[in-house]
DNA sequence: ACGCATTTGTTCGTATGTATT
DNA sequence: TAATACATACGAACAAATGCG
């Protein structure tokens, strides 16, 4: 297979090309040459940069579509993927009303400060125990009824310089607020979903009784390349709401 | 747009080509031209039916193989989906151990008999109130630790002859039974899950303390044209396992 | 063991349709 | 209206996997 622009052994040539085309696409990304909300070149640009046919390109971009890394829109062109866009905004809260329309919520920033590492925050964020880390508690309302209590660990270096002023004054979701400002774009989160008793402060933030069933959902979301970016331990009340989910 | 062999204005004529080829295909799966597990016709043979390119067909096939219904394999043909095959076996069972190895569950069946609708039953899977609908009740355990308590409700007149001892003879997935032995396959569920305290019998099924934290997971199996076809409350100990959840 | 036919997978090229600016 | 960009559709060729004789 002949030499490429960008293709100086970096990608195995035994991929199918547009594999190979993907992952350049996806270095791009990953490297910021085109950020979130912005427009990459049209396919024809890039068939001629990457020296292979529209067709080609297309199907690389097809797949990163589906992954929802980029929105294409037609006689526009194709957008790197954002939190920003009212359908994105709440694309990782499964939450719903159990019954009627769906809602959204209101966040009220209970703590941000520095705390370091413990060994399960350091083992699922891959960093060293006593490593620097942001810890942010805030509580969602939905129509002035707390409902979900969220604790959240950040690696400190990724987010250094976030406060509590710059959390309050943020109009839109965290991960909104991490793209913009911190440059981190959250593509995917695994989620492990257990049942678990009020305890403690959780119970007073919910206003349940001790020993109440919540749900607990433990997430950690991942950037660009597998990269893990966020813990976040969610307690949810689902008397009046619960969790939905998919399968197919 | 000129007239198809099928195209007998069952299809709105806006659609691009190769939706409404797609429309066709879930037809001939909906009717069961093609049973789960076999090969459909190849491409070309497709593409000569319906007076179509060999891309377009491609393209409507792409699509229902991104949605399950279909798969493809290099070399020997595009396959009905079933749950047959040790990949897609467990494809709606989403509990995994907390730590370690997937394991697969033993099913023990503690009642099977024919009952009338409920409001609820009814409702989500849309019946009369009172309809013949067939009752399920079983157990899986992982590793001898009961683990899921499983209460099951499937339309009657879909189910006719559905005893306890075709499904405790019966080897493999609860779906798969469904599938081979009344032609019904699932495609798609949607569940809602929420936290509960054990109560009565499930306390005692799933050796918990009354008021334990249970995982309640409801959820509606739909086969082909969004029919529902099972109603399932699951009730989970999520002390050794968690229901694991990707978001993308 | 080998070659051949079949089937899907990849890649290219071209033309036309549709949405946006 | 014209230019641009993605969407659809067709056709052709070769690659890779499979199965059969």
């Amino acid at each position: 297979m002949k030499t490429r622009e960008d293709g100086v052994a970096a990608t195995p040539a035994f991929l199918p090309l547009y594999q190979q085309i993907k992952t350049l696409v996806l270095r791009g990304l990953q490297e910021g040459e085109w950020r979130p909300g912005q427009a990459i070149p049209s396919e024809v640009d890039l068939a001629a940069r990457y020296r292979v046919s529209q067709g080609t390109v297309r199907k690389a971009i097809d797949e990163l579509a589906s992954e929802h890394l980029l929105v294409r829109r037609q006689g526009k062109g194709t957008f790197v993927a954002t939190h920003d866009e009212p359908r994105m905004q709440y694309r990782f809260l499964r939450l719903m009303p159990v019954e009627g329309e769906v809602e959204y919520p209101e966040s009220r920033l209970l703590a941000c400060r520095r705390v370091r590492a413990s060994s399960e925050v350091a083992r699922v964020l891959e960093l060293k125990v006593g490593d620097g880390v942001v810890f942010l508690r805030r509580i969602l309302l939905f129509k002035d009824d707390p409902t979900v209590l969220d604790d959240i660990y950040l690696p400190g270096t990724v987010f250094r310089g976030l406060t509590g002023e710059i959390f309050n004054e943020y109009k839109g979701s965290l991960y909104n607020l991490f793209e913009t400002e911190f440059g981190m774009r959250m593509i995917r989160a695994d989620e492990k979903i257990r049942a678990v008793p009020a305890a403690g402060d959780m119970a007073r933030l919910l206003q349940v009784d001790q020993g109440t069933p919540l749900l607990c959902v433990d997430r950690v979301a991942y950037t660009y390349g597998d990269r893990p970016v966020e813990f976040r331990r969610g307690i949810y009340r689902t008397d009046r709401h619960c969790y939905r989910n998919t399968l197919s």
